[in-house]
DNA sequence: GACCCCGATGAACAAACGTGCAAGGAGACC
DNA sequence: GGTCTCCTTGCACGTTTGTTCATCGGGGTC
């Protein structure tokens, strides 16, 4: 349902907003509003669907704020960042973990991102997760700007970078801003050059103002290296170079070490996202992790003061602050 | 449900945060939930139900800023007003038509109300429906203060004032502030004496500084006289000095004229409300209204610009927008 | 006009849900 | 310890809801 459709059948929408007052606020059954509306109980089952795929509805659960779940706390006294913790079964798959974690940040993402705002998006399997679940929000005057160059695409099931922009872009009625750079450099001087070219700074330049900023964490190099970045971006030298480096995982290309210290990775000028300075710049940084295989990222990016707000799911954010603790 | 229901029983609340978590954020089935939170479905669902009843989950229905419906345009137009209208079907009976509205309005003060603010309420009828549907809501330092003197308690289905006052209380977590006096006074110079009491000067002073009001309005002077305030306060000679000084309605028990006008009407210097000039002062000023017999002191109230939100059920606000258009 | 395509519709079915009810369990009081 | 009461639980049932499928009707194309 993109932003779109929705505008092209206003009575579409006005009759669902009628559907929706009536079963939400005035708890009628559908089988009445049926009725009030002169058409059968499907029809507004399936109205009633389209209000919530729309956005026409707005279903928040928000936990009183007197009582936060102790990990939430944990969270906010160690790191001075608000969690929102997902949960999530222990024995659930990864993928079903992405999900799910995905489905909760796009909500989320919902509620913080509004008209007048840049939203920074890093490019990556969590943040075309979150894609899959956005629900359309009306903004005005707002832009999305992609991060980093993008990565081969033949990577299953990971959509195109422009594809993920425009989904983000449609379901905001936002401007989308391409980053249309390769996601790594073999040459860093190519980089430089490329740098120096005004349309590409016009972008780095919007980068720098942006309000929030999306993105998860890359944990290539925690045991086995996965291939997700063998693709002809990175070879075996560059792993053993970050590694060597102690990189323990990258937002947006950019890597880190465990202690947050980024600065002297020489691979990082070959990286095509932001100077993490810049990142720790925005107000909103919004980060979504999935897994325990990224809990080594995600003390590093924690103690780099790369996020301020974390979507995580329950047994991740346990294992992190498990971790985090036996360590000081 | 009371708020200090819902703080008596943390792990209640907890379990059901995590429930309307699982089923308004992932959309898991009942079924599932139950599997997670080891107990049958049956419990989830009451679980659920707790969840709505409590506030735990809020759901609302916002129509997109740009396609307002034509009424809701016709009252902004016509008197700056923010206008929430109801929809209810024309043959809706008046009292479920009251309460459908009212149950939209119990909604809508639960999204203005807020800590550190007093809300201010007018006793009667419909202020007394409102009060059965409110969902709790969390506030701090924040206070309900009484417009107006109790009628009596001998009519239908209204509450004790103190009652009334009580459940507005315990939904927000607020401090209730009574106002004990007679809805009207016999001798003017009764009143006189008892405002300058300093117990009651108190009270005035916190209905100067409200932020929300909230109230219906009196239509005892349209048609036949209603019994509502034939209870030892009004008496025959009493509705007459109103007919003839062309009282429309009242709020709080202050009258006013159809062109809005108030201030040389004798009466009201027996009313026990505020000077309409305090409530005009009110940043938000929420009217309840449902039946198309409170037409004419509706638009005596626009008039007076005593409204600055509406909330209305659709044939009353058509009915009233038409009757204005034809006057003017 | 004939044809096709696509989206919308209501009937029918299966899944999901709410609630009355009886059983069980914890505490209060005798 | 008995027992009385009140609250919670899970089951069973009837209701409500999501979804599939066949059908219909309104453009577009030849």
């Amino acid at each position: 349902m993109s932003l779109a459709d929705a505008l092209s059948q206003p009575d579409k929408t006005a009759e669902a907003l009628r559907a929706a007052q009536l079963y939400y606020v005035q708890d009628l059954t559908m089988e009445a509003i049926a009725q009030e509306l002169h058409t059968s109980r499907s029809s507004v089952s399936r109205l009633l669907g389209y209000a919530r795929e729309s956005g026409l509805v707005d279903i928040q659960v928000r936990s009183p704020h007197d009582m936060p779940s102790r990990l939430e706390a944990a969270f906010r006294d160690r790191f001075g960042v608000t969690a929102h913790i997902v949960p999530v079964p222990d024995h659930t798959s990864d993928i079903d973990r992405l999900e799910r974690v995905a489905l909760s940040a796009a909500r989320f993402l919902g509620s913080v991102f509004d008209s007048n705002m840049t939203l920074g998006l890093a490019w990556g399997s969590t943040v075309s997760a979150v894609a899959r679940h956005l629900t359309p929000k009306r903004t005005h005057n707002s832009q999305i700007v992609q991060l980093n160059g993008a990565a081969n695409t033949r990577t299953s099931g990971i959509l195109y970078a422009s594809e993920i922009l425009h989904r983000y872009a449609d379901a905001y009625g936002a401007y989308a801003q391409q980053f249309a750079v390769p996601a790594f450099f073999d040459d860093p001087s190519t980089k430089l050059a490329l740098w120096r070219e005004r349309s590409i700074r016009r972008v780095l330049e919007i980068q720098r103002r942006m309000d929030v900023a999306l993105f998860g964490l890359g944990s290539q190099l925690s045991g086995v290296p996965s291939h997700v970045y063998v693709g002809g971006y990175l070879d075996d030298a560059d792993f053993e170079a970050l590694a060597s480096a102690g990189a323990v995982g990258d937002v947006a290309t950019v890597f880190f070490r465990a202690d947050g210290s980024w600065r002297d990775i020489p691979f990082n000028n070959r990286a095509s996202g932001p100077d993490l300075d810049v990142l720790r710049n925005v107000s909103r940084r919004i980060c979504v992790v999935a897994g325990a295989a990224k809990v080594p990222p995600l003390l590093g990016a924690l103690a780099g003061g790369l996020i301020s707000d974390l979507v995580v799911d329950e047994g991740t954010a346990r294992a992190a602050i498990e971790q985090h603790d036996a360590q000081s």
